[in-house]
This record gives structure tokens, C-alpha cells and sequence, in this order.
DNA sequence: TTAGAACATTATAATCTCTTAATGTTTAGG
DNA sequence: CCTAAACATTAAGAGATTATAATGTTCTAA
């Protein structure tokens, strides 16, 4: 990896390291969801879950078809879900989580 | 996964997001090195390397032993090696980089 | 054509991150 | 003991992120 490559990488993990956003990645990979089911299943205000998804979107993590007057927000890359895994086990081993 | 769960790991992904954390833990791939290796490997100050170490042992991605004056650092989670061709994979489909 | 639902944008204040510079600590060797 | 090497800590300014509140846009259905 050269630093331009690193420099990408980082914004792309940042675009994921938030509570909210895992959130939205996580409920994602059990298929479409709008906005409004995102917001209301993650229990933050539709604004803040608004300016979360064009995070995401601009990473190219999710991507968002229009419908009338809704957003259907879907996974573009579900290679990512491998992380939840890897992250589980690593908060059980190494930080002691106990969930 | 929990909301306390998505927090712990929204830190994680946090201290790899970052040009220099990513370096380091790309370095140590080939085995450990000294904290003067990976500053000047990377071409940061020693100062700067110091801080960033800190960020990566509280998350345990590396380990960091003492031997004299000196400090050897280690990945913890080599599982997270992983991470570094799916994130290649996705800058090339996903965000069109040309390395 | 207009009201309401779904979503986006903007502004703002608080908090966090990043980098540099300066200084502190520990250890080995002479 | 004294010095230099290796690393850590602290402080401070610039910049980014976060959450909320307020307002704007677009589309549908009545």
C-alpha cells in the first residue's frame, strides 16, 4: 500500500467507525431499508441519519435507489458484513467484551 | 450486535483509520520492529509515531515489548491483515483507484 | 393545488483529532 | 556520574466530527 492508498483506506474505515453507521451496515445486510425504518430502528433523529448515509454513500459502502418519494438504502459491498466477525472476536479476546 | 458493541468497535475501526496507524500495522506484518524503525520507515516525527502506538495498544492491535532502551512492537490480531485486500479490493471496484 | 410524508441541507456549539514543538524519563555504555 | 539514544508526555493551535435544531426540497395523493 502506498500512502495515497492509506490515506483512502482511512477515510473509508472512518466512514465506518460510528455506532450509528455500523448500525445501519448491520440492518443492511438483512436486505433493503429506507430511511425512515433506518432512523426508526436505530433510534436517532431522521437528520442525523440523513447526513450518516451520505457518509456511507460516498465511501460507496451502501448505495441508494429513489422511489417516489422514499430512499431504499442497500449494501454495495457486502464483504464488509466479514467484519462484524472479526470485530466481535476481537473485542471478546483481546478487550474482554462481555456481551 | 449490541449499541455497546457498535461503540467498542466504532473505536477500533477509529484507530486504524488513520495513514500512519495503517503503515504501522503494515510494517509489522513482516515481523516486529523497534518504534525508531516505524517512524522513520514512515517518515514521521518520533514524537508523533509515540502517540499513534499508544492509540493502536489500547485497541490491542499491536503489542509492544521492552528490551534495554528499546521497544518492540508486534501485531496482536493478525487477523486484521485480512482487512487490508478487502479494502484494496473496494478502492479499485468501488472508488476507482488506479494504484 | 395543496397538505403531508420522506428526505436533504444548513448552521451552530461542543467535543474530539491531528500535528508540531518542547520537554521529560529511562537505560546502557563509557 | 554523565552522556546519548530511545521513547513518552504535555501543551497548543488548527481542523474535523458529532448532535441538534431549524428550515428547505420533492413527490404523491386527495
Amino acid at each position: 500500500m502506498n500512502n495515497r492508498e492509506r490515506e483512502m483506506t482511512a477515510e473509508v474505515l472512518k466512514a465506518m467507525a460510528h455506532p450509528v453507521r455500523l448500525g445501519v451496515i448491520e440492518l443492511l445486510s438483512g436486505g433493503e431499508k429506507t430511511c425512515t425504518e433506518l432512523f426508526e430502528q436505530l433510534g436517532c433523529s431522521q437528520s442525523l441519519m440523513s447526513q450518516q448515509l451520505k457518509i456511507l454513500c460516498q465511501q460507496k459502502l451502501i448505495s441508494i435507489r429513489k422511489e417516489g418519494t422514499q430512499k431504499y438504502c442497500a449494501l454495495q459491498n457486502p464483504d464488509f458484513l466479514k467484519l462484524f466477525d472479526c470485530m466481535s472476536k476481537h473485542l471478546r479476546t483481546f478487550l474482554h467484551f462481555k456481551g
